[in-house]
DNA sequence: ATACTTTAATTCACTGGTGAAATATAAATT
DNA sequence: AATTTATATTTCACCAGTGAATTAAAGTAT
């Protein structure tokens, strides 16, 4: 697989020869797109990769550490589907799997019994506390040479997008 | 599904929670890697649904938009493979159903009959002029309200990250 | 020239994720 | 109270992507 940089300088060169084409392209903001797309799965692909060992995948990791940051340790599948991003299908499989491997308890709620209680079982808090201190190197790697304002910058910027996007993703629906 | 702004407050909540249990923990690096994630995956779900109506999936598009920006309209799978990150089997499929479609055309090379020469054909130029368009509004719309110098910074800091990836999986293959 | 190694593409079996339908419970309506 | 409607979760069938093995053609070494 080419490195990031050959990949972007490609892409660079490609964005450039379709906007003579088509001259009404808005080629700054496309070339943000596509390395937005790009750095999102390179970046996916890294924290897999840290996530193998563990036998955990994005989506398992993603549930297990909404439910360790909830002051309760617990949550609904249908809240986790909504914050980890997942349809109702997946969350099934993802809590399924993490039951086996004693990670986190399902049963069944009190008030609701349509409901269901999911909560970290102290297995899936020890492995959080084991796993994390590893990332830590990469994830500040990451930004290595970004300066306090770069940062600051980066983190609007960012946010910015993320208002942006769900206007428009908003004022589709509507 | 939960809104990017909502699903970014919980993140931002639950990176705070952890971050007092396990305060080695880099938060402002880690909440602006979140971010890289959930904004490019929302991104990548938004671009799909353009996709859509054409019956085209992200790795088909991408796969013909490098042969579309190709002086010569065509490329070999191994180096479709690079660029549009896929592996060869995925490419093969990719090819498969391009050519069904009449999009390019697959034929092998003359010098080395190991490979394979794929070339966007007519009805794939025309696709990808067709469907270019209609794209551009919301691509601007991403980043309305984002100063040229905005855009500037951006677009320096997205590529200082890539940089500072690059550096990080090389350093992990050495 | 022949055998060994490398490279390119494909096939096959499997994993991860998705949409539509099924099931079960709760809430609202008549 | 019975019926309809809405919500929560699961099951099933399918699509997209991956690793390992396979086939085929070059390149290299003896």
């Amino acid at each position: 697989m080419a490195n990031l940089s050959n990949c972007i300088a490609m892409m660079d060169e490609g964005i450039g020869r379709v906007g003579q084409i088509i001259p009404q392209m808005p080629a700054p903001e496309a070339r943000m797109c596509r390395l937005m797309l790009v750095l999102g799965s390179t970046i996916e692909r890294e924290l897999e990769f840290k996530l193998k060992p563990h036998k955990l995948n994005h989506s398992e990791f993603l549930t297990l550490m909404i439910l360790y940051s909830r002051p309760d340790g617990s949550s609904s599948p249908g809240e986790l589907c909504e914050y980890a991003s997942q349809g109702a299908t997946n969350m099934t499989r993802i809590a399924n799997t993490l039951v086996e491997r004693g990670l986190i308890t399902r049963g069944a709620s009190k008030e609701d019994r349509r409901r269901v209680l999911i909560r970290i079982a102290p297995a899936g808090r020890r492995l959080v506390q084991k796993m994390l201190p590893p990332m830590f190197p990469q994830i500040g790697g990451m930004f290595a040479g970004f300066s306090d304002t770069d940062k600051r910058q980066f983190d609007r910027l960012l946010r910015k997008l993320a208002g942006n996007i769900d206007q428009l993703s908003e004022r589709r629906l509507s």
